[in-house]
DNA sequence: GTGAAAGCGCTAACAA
DNA sequence: TTGTTAGCGCTTTCAC
């Protein structure tokens, strides 16, 4: 039934271990017995078994994403289908497959990565997130196991862990700086789960904006929400209620964006008249916003491909050093900031017209 | 260096397919030697090879899942994250793995999924999408390898496929009805992709809909457009532009709807007052449009999950008849359609107030 | 340039 | 209840 290497062999009258050496395209084959050999696997229809190679070569030439866990509204994010995306191509491009995690929680996932690298089930691993205190990330780092990680290792005593990354400190901070030209004192920030350490380098980014600009950051300033959708909503209702509510927003996701204009939307607060706001991501909906968000590209893609692109190149060559590479990140100008007019002063939903 | 089973054989004094029974938790072995043995296994930090599994009993406890091609924009819908929950969620259930799709073209894919049928990669195959002449589903339906599909097929010389849909056509017709019982008589489609089946389901159900109110449909009044944002922002302005603009939209996607809020917005036509609007999917977004979206939940995470759940169940019970579920949807009422006023008529963005 | 044969690590049929 | 053994389908030394 199965047509193996044997079958191809007989038929063309060689030995298997012939028929092994032109499905790899060994150059000591003549290309007489090649052309035969390749005669007789279509003449069969054969196809390599795909895990009697990798058992064979221990090498299984697909990649373990892991992803957040799926229970987590972060999952819905379009974030993920576009790294994955990038991962995609650039796998593609080097024959690698991918395999997905599927875990609703941190320890199923943990025990799934345990799985994939015990089991020789993928060859490397790329990591979705970053996290503080990720025991997938300290598992990972005991095990001599190629790993990217898409985002950066929070604790530096993970050394030499090679990662893809924004410079997410400059982005904050660069954006916070934009604001304040703007004329804008009263900055929020609107942060993500602080687990998560791109929410710590955006928050330093815009404290170090303030600071610089010698502008006391206030603490109600600052808030952090979970939940995508709902977090954004939260977060503007506890800012407008301050008695001095910001005059400005950076929100740390689009889709957190998206919840926050509606907010406001419903509180008759208007962007940009009454209140801007600055995001992060970019992702394919967020020029859809209405008014259209200012965002940063962070050029999501690219994480990914260059992650996949990293990735590889510890499998193929083990024992190279850990590379770690920035992606650059854009200000994608839209239709949420506008100069700090002065008008709307402590009160919230003062309109400006 | 690896641990493997007779390593723990030799340390638990038994044979190495008594070990293997222990994995499998098989029933013929004592409790004293699944004891000595399970330490054994620990003792060593033994952990089963998934390749020599998968080879030896011919099955690799992993589903493949195909994507629609990564090049198009279509992949970026937050649809695909929620369905992989689903699937996720049944596979990991019942300790299934996912293995992905990476293609970027239709040829790219069929190819891959040629490798993972004949290369026995997977046990199983979900497609989450469903074409009109479909490759995938061509080969798929010649090689009694089980898989099901998230859609409907829509030839139906393809005989016995398992599949999960929603009924689109009463979705569609029903919110046709909607739109009709509030007032309008100017209903536009905009469909998507006219090589999903899917699009042709909506549209059929929209005709009927008007068909049994006595509406001739009229051409003008049926736009499809392949992406997703741009799509929908096309689509206005080509309806827009007629002499005799709808009072009402039905959209295919959210995600599309989002595109032709934005261009309304832009022509200053207001939603629901000049135009209302009605869509399909309920994505985790879609309640952050502005205003929020009246639109039909067709339970993705359930697509996924049923489709998960009949695709295992052909795996285990091979020879089983293909079995179909049709997953409820429900119209979500929020704030974009509104009963027509007779205001608006003859002119584009002639505002309500 | 090609063949023979040993294994990769596991399962499963057959014995005992 | 457990052990023996023959594969699963391929890769890869080692000969020639």
């Amino acid at each position: 039934m199965t047509v193996t290497i044997k079958d191809v062999a007989k038929i063309a009258k060689v030995a298997p271990s012939t028929v092994s050496r032109v499905i790899s395209d060994s150059p000591r084959i003549s290309d007489r017995t090649k052309e035969k050999v390749r005669e007789a696997m279509k003449e069969l229809g054969y196809h390599p078994n795909f895990n009697a190679r990798s058992l064979a070569s221990q090498s299984t030439k697909t990649i373990g994403v892991v992803m957040p866990n799926s229970a987590n509204k972060t999952f819905q994010n379009p974030f993920f289908p576009e790294v994955i995306r990038g991962i995609s191509t650039k796998s593609h491009q080097l024959d690698y497959g991918l395999y997905l995690s599927t875990g609703q929680s941190d320890d199923e996932i943990l025990e799934e990565v345990q799985d994939m690298v015990q089991g020789k089930r993928v060859d490397g691993i790329i990591i979705l997130y970053s996290k503080v205190n990720d025991k997938v990330l300290d598992y990972l780092n005991t095990q001599d196991f190629p790993f990217t990680l898409i985002g950066r290792p929070y604790d530096e005593t993970h050394r030499n862990i090679s990662y893809v990354n924004n410079d997410n400190f400059k982005a904050a901070k660069t954006v916070t700086e934009y604001l304040l030209l703007l004329g804008h004192k009263r900055i929020a920030f609107v942060g993500g789960n602080l687990d998560y350490v791109l929410t710590i380098d955006h928050m330093e980014g815009y404290h170090r904006a303030l600071q610089n600009a010698g502008i006391e950051p206030r603490e109600e300033y600052v808030v952090f929400h979970e939940e995508l959708q709902e977090g954004g909503q939260e977060a503007v209702i506890d800012l407008l209620s301050l008695s001095y509510p910001p005059t400005a927003l950076i929100v740390a996701d689009d889709i957190m964006t998206f919840g926050v204009m509606r907010m406001l939307n419903e509180m008759d607060v208007h962007v940009p008249d009454d209140i801007s706001i600055i995001s992060f991501n970019n992702v394919m909906i967020s020029e859809l916003s209405a008014p259209p968000m200012t965002t940063v590209d962070i050029n999501i893609y690219s994480l990914g491909y260059e992650a996949a692109n990293l990735l590889i190149d510890q499998i193929l060559h083990t024992g190279i050093e850990a590379r770690k590479v920035i992606v650059p990140h854009k200000m994608v100008k839209r239709e949420t900031c506008r100069r700090y007019s002065g008008k709307n002063t402590g009160t919230a939903g003062g309109k400006t017209v």
